[in-house]
DNA sequence: AAACTGTAGTTGTCTATACAACTTGTGTCA
DNA sequence: TGACACAAGTTGTATAGACAACTACAGTTT
């Protein structure tokens, strides 16, 4: 059995505060004891109450301000981390094959507001790939990417049968930043024949910008079936 | 020009790692120098240092392994926190007006499915509610909701034309854990009208489940209108 | 009433040291 | 060759003490 048994001093101290938070017995805005009256309550030292404490505040359970103290958080935020992920490892994760149909593999001129998003000169070189990914043979994500050569110039040497797009850009441009926006949408004629779904299913998009240092390496739109894919995840206090 | 002149010697050492990882000096896999050679180079104590790579290893920047040594970690997943808000608070904080339609406020006996994601026995009463919510009058989620008496007993005796259900859940019973999923549908006959949409438009649908101590609170599925609505984020590394 | 001052209490950071737990490689012994 | 023991290096946790920065409040002065 994998249980651990010893606590750290500083784990009891967070457990200590965050079983009387989620249990209600002190409410959002109360008081958290000072560090210097935990620090007596569990005879140990002050930095080790500081460290349970600042934990606590950066998983936003506690709000914590110098000079006044330290006080239950206003309304635990819950949240989750979302994160990037190649849809290859995700797939294989799940112990299915993943396999890719290669649609698209060129070079472009950036029309405007495709150049400006990127940061680019309009009529710029940019390349543009379109692929869809299999699951155990059965479509699951129509990818269309465009890519700015800055930032990943070979970009188009690779054999997109073997590695994705996503893990190539992943490996040599060093991510910084990235924005998403997931909609619903229809797929249209084309998108839905290559899915092969009905042009009437709902389908889940996500938009996603992905920056590298001082460019903006990658503009990409995901499109996965309304019915074969769904987006899931897990919240903790 | 809030700008912040001093930074402080564990900022220092993170800033320092982060930008040679970020800039790709170091590459995923790579050692990060030991921290008693990054106390050395920094002229500062072990503790300092200590506490600099396990907030890069919280964040995910690199993975340390006791014994061993610390790398760069594999792929800076770059993840965003998705946070469970009251809708309400969403629209008041674009500047635009919130308010509700009722649809349904009732007390039913769980089906079997039900009941079993509750927690519950098989017809034991549970509160059912079903609303519409308008951002400056227009629909843009519908809320269908059920709720288990034993962690809100007094829920159906709020207004909820002035206080909506997250409202008066977050409120009452301190939040513990929950899961959603987001997938794309169409929305049906009744959701369509509701909503002042085709029965054929893209809708974007979370069903969230909420756990406060010991008790499943309470399930539901929001719609949103695909577009009139969708879920943008901010990723950082 | 308003402005100022001082003080106690709180959090933020940092140090030097200590020991525990773990990994890795090297050398020894069977 | 294989098993074992050991040592060096690394991270994990904890301590006692120190000073800095900030807040809140009470008391004083203007």
């Amino acid at each position: 059995m994998g249980m651990k048994i010893q606590l750290f001093a500083y784990e009891q101290v967070k457990a200590f505060i965050k079983t009387r938070i989620t249990s209600g017995a002190w409410k959002p805005g109360d008081a958290v004891p000072s560090e210097t009256a935990l620090m007596a309550q569990f005879s140990i030292s002050r930095m080790t109450v500081n460290r349970a404490l600042r934990e606590l505040a950066a998983e936003g359970m506690v709000t914590r301000i110098q000079g006044s103290g330290t006080r239950v958080a206003e309304l635990h935020r819950i949240s989750s981390r979302l994160t990037i992920r190649d849809i290859k490892d995700e797939v294989v994760e799940r112990g299915h094959t993943h396999s890719s149909q290669v649609v698209l593999v060129a070079t472009e001129k950036a029309a405007a507001p495709l150049a400006k998003t990127l940061g680019l000169r309009t009529g710029s070189k940019v390349f543009h790939t379109v692929l869809v990914h299999l699951e155990n043979g059965i479509p699951i994500q129509h990818e269309d990417r465009y890519v700015n050569p800055m930032a990943a110039p070979d970009f188009l040497q690779t054999d997109f049968t073997r590695f994705t797009p996503a893990h190539h850009l992943l490996t040599r441009a060093p991510l910084t930043d990235a924005s998403y926006q997931i909609e619903a949408c229809l797929p249209g004629k084309e998108i839905a024949k290559l899915l092969h779904i009905k042009p009437s299913e709902a389908c889940l998009a996500i938009t996603r910008r992905t920056v590298s240092g001082a460019h903006v390496a990658s503009v990409a739109r995901l499109v996965y079936p309304g019915t074969r894919y769904s987006f899931a995840g897990q919240f903790q206090a």
